[in-house]
DNA sequence: TTGTAGGCGTTATCAC
DNA sequence: GTGATAACGCCTACAA
């Protein structure tokens, strides 16, 4: 770094204001007396100086850092984006700051292990974790002597406490929604949970709740949002399929592009359904059919758990399951014939 | 805080490894020489203890933190999002962590003021702002210390450097292919300064191009994307508008939305454009005509432009202008006549 | 009300 | 190769 000019301490404004540090300490801090006429020179003096509080200094005396970590999957996709802004907003009502860390975008279990380790060296105060990879035993290395929180992924490690969707709920409730619509043969775009802890268990729900109904499923391996379009073939290669669920909304849409392209009518020849309702692809002129996620209840959760952890003795690990809920639109329909 | 088990620190570990701390520091540090044998009981000791580096320690006397600061107005909103997903990646590149902070979703002055005050707090080595709302001087406050880069808006302030995309260009870019469809009066939906430092500019350069193109504009003080249906009798009420243009997709698509509610044909009877084309609005399914944005560029040139400003001694503030791209789409088309 | 002194966990500079 | 020791910037008794 270029020699630049260093930052003002609480010594230089005490010179500045002719008194001693813990003066100005305490002026800072709000704890003890302070002279009036005292405080506004020191308030003067530092503003003068441009003096920023060193949070880190102050974290190393006062053992405490008012931050809590979030680890957060891909901040680019809506799900994330959205829990993001709403752990933000309860964090600062609950007088926290909050420091995110995300793995670079290619999703390795190392780069997130990596990431969250980052998280607990700035000295965190509590831990939460949103993604749909890192496995609960990484988690629960650092619960043991963090509070931790699991949020939007049904985590139900005993060390754990989780703030998530019923997955279950969810899958079952569109999978009814398909099974009433009156199809008889549907594809389910499964994905195993080694990919994503979310995904994989609310397809099972799906394709667990449609054999219940009677209805024939047709398991399609999916893996990442890009690789949709080559399941096009594999799909329509099953005869007498009449809808497609999807693990998410990014992935029915692009399904519902490939499909266009395709040439294939949706929802006439092959009604269509996502999952998560949130963000911009909720826009009618879409009007896709999916299961919307309480994705703000799920952020503000988890951040009350975790201050909760923080401020009470030993409270028990929990997991708190919030609903969802059906949105009908517009891309399932009842099947043609 | 309840009373956790403490943090195991460098002695803890010098202790039950047997050897000094200065031992487990070059250990953890790298710097300077330990046996072989010592390294390994050190890691043992410190895996076992469950040891992590205390960062803020470590910055205590380093002096540095390798970490970039990054505040974005809105994670939720796809071009923030993306933004600030390449630059984790671009950071983490450069061998430096990001915390991230934003203002908490109610876009308050106060508040995004704070939020940078924060990063500061958190020394931070290098500062990228991004949001069209905080103005030039309350960066500048900073940027005297700390290396700051303003990103994804046209800032031409003297002491600070900036990456953004070229408003000018775009808004007039976007102007030019809705004068070539033919379109002879055209509402512009504009926002002032004081509410976007981005959209202001983008959409002012739209309404200057199309009337160098002779096309009669209409101007129309936008706002907030909720505030956008109504504005849809207000641009009916103009007789002989054939198109509108957006500040940006968010609007665009909320627009489209109202004008099917009103039943009004779009592009029928009314052209639509947009701004950004990021994230899961460039779906053909909506097919929106808009200006590309180069999100990801912008992101890691800023990045790149602090951690330059960081190593190099002395580099003068610049201001790097990024070309978009226009998008045809299927929402803006000839006027029908 | 104000000042002094000690220490938070770490790194860096010395001796050994 | 290893071990003392002095900072780093701040807070907090405690003394004045």
């Amino acid at each position: 770094m270029s020699d630049r000019a260093r930052n003002p301490t609480i010594i230089d404004v005490a010179r500045a204001a002719g008194v001693s540090k813990s003066v100005v300490s305490r002026v800072f801090t709000g704890q003890g007396s302070v002279g009036t006429r005292t405080r506004e020179r020191v308030l003067a003096a530092a503003a003068e100086l441009g003096y920023v509080v060193n949070a880190t200094a102050r974290a190393m005396v006062a053992r405490r850092t008012y931050t809590v970590g979030v680890f957060v999957r891909d901040a680019a996709t809506p799900f994330y984006g959205h829990v993001l802004t709403a752990m933000q907003e309860r964090a600062s009502h609950h007088g926290y700051r909050v420091v995110t860390a995300t793995g670079s975008g290619r999703f390795e279990l190392a780069e997130e292990r990596h990431a969250l380790e980052t998280l607990v060296q700035l000295q965190v105060e509590g831990l939460v974790v949103c993604s749909g990879l890192l496995p609960a035993s990484d988690v629960a290395t650092f619960a043991a002597r963090i509070p931790t929180v699991v949020a939007g992924r049904p985590e139900t490690h005993a060390d754990v406490t989780s703030v998530f969707c019923d997955e279950d709920a969810g899958g079952a409730g569109l999978a009814d929604h398909v099974a009433d619509l009156g199809h008889h043969r549907v594809a389910v775009i499964g994905l195993p949970p080694g990919r994503s802890l979310t995904m994989a268990p609310r397809t099972a729900a799906m394709a667990r709740r449609l054999r219940e109904r009677g209805v024939e499923v047709v398991e399609v391996a999916g893996g990442l949002v890009d690789e949709v379009p080559r399941l096009v073939p594999e799909i329509r290669a099953h005869p007498g399929v009449t809808a497609v669920m999807a693990p998410s909304d990014l992935h029915a849409v692009r399904l519902l592009e490939a499909l266009a392209v395709a040439g294939v009518a949706a929802p006439g020849e092959l009604s269509v359904t996502g999952y998560d309702g949130v963000g911009p692809l909720r826009t009618p002129l879409i009007g896709l059919t999916t299961w919307r996620q309480p994705v703000a209840e799920i952020g503000a959760h988890a951040v009350d758990a975790v201050v909760g952890l923080l401020d009470t003795d030993t409270v028990p690990p929990h997991h708190r399951s919030l609903a969802g809920e059906l949105v009908v639109g517009r891309t399932a329909a009842p099947p043609r014939r």
